[in-house]
DNA sequence: CTACAGTCTACAGCGACTGTAGAGACAAGA
DNA sequence: TCTTGTCTCTACAGTCGCTGTAGACTGTAG
């Protein structure tokens, strides 16, 4: 561990994650166990900010802490083939465009139902009744569960 | 409650939802508590599977609990204008909108990740490469923070 | 009568954090 | 040196919208 020792808090500063999550990250295995203190604080080197900032773009892409934490334990062989990690990006952009088709499907149906209401009672509210009736809309807009937005 | 109460289990085929999200919803105040039989088994009128389908089409549409529990409440005044109603409807639909954006923001920087590397070794991978280091991707694709998914 | 399916309550778990409480540690100013 | 204020520590509860489990009881068909 080359450089002067950050605490938490820098480190927190400098890659732009909460010292909270950093110790959640810690506690889950992303993010290793730091040197200490003699008074028991977190000690960390430059390669933890490095690391967070992996962690956080990768989040921000929506990758999965397990995918993560697949990715970090491939870097560790960096003369074995990349094809293992090329295949969880694309795994990734495939959920993406999942989600994308999905919220498209919700946005149309919603767009209907919001076009459709002219205003007046509750009773007679067209997005209500299109609330009430999913047959009602365009039949197959939006699948029938697991939206897992 | 006109009609033959039904239990748990018959609404629960009747509208598509699990019997286990039913007594979450009675418990949350989405569905309000029903009369028992003897025995203590719960027994529902016909509109209570209405309500289900109301609930979980716009469950199915993104509308949170609150949102939902909000609507209900609106029902009760059949009289009154449905601006409350199209209104939430309409932030849905910004909500899902915004989403979308964000989303494909995302799949625009996976794609151009899964697009740049041509194989090789883990050392030289252009996948794990912009993963490590965001400024190096097209620079403002995606917001720093609260993807919320 | 005997299976077996259905129902009951109460609580733990998911993912990915966030927030809190209560205690100790450290840097800077008076 | 004392004090003030900011960090940091651990441990645990809460978020959202469910899902699954355990262990007991009830209802129904053969
Ligand atoms: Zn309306
Ligand atoms: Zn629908
Ligand atoms: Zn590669
Ligand atoms: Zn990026």
């Amino acid at each position: 561990m080359r450089g002067k020792p950050m605490t938490i808090g820098r480190i927190s500063k400098a890659a732009g994650v909460k010292v909270t999550t950093i110790r959640y990250y810690e506690s889950i295995g992303l993010m290793g166990t730091p040197d200490r203190s003699e008074s028991g604080q977190r000690l960390y080197g430059g390669d933890a900010v490095e690391r967070l900032s992996f962690i956080r773009h990768a989040r921000d892409l929506g990758f999965s802490v397990d995918s993560i934490r697949d990715l970090i334990a491939l870097q560790t062989t960096p003369q074995a083939d990349c094809a293992a990690i090329d295949a969880a990006a694309r795994r990734q952009l495939a959920n993406v465009g999942e989600r994308i088709a999905r919220l498209r499907a919700l946005e149309g149906e919603l767009e209907r139902m919001v076009r459709s209401c002219e205003g007046g009672a509750v009773a007679t509210c067209a997005v209500l009744a299109s609330l009430a009736d999913h047959d009602q809309c365009a039949s197959d807009d939006h699948g029938p569960r697991d939206i897992a937005l």
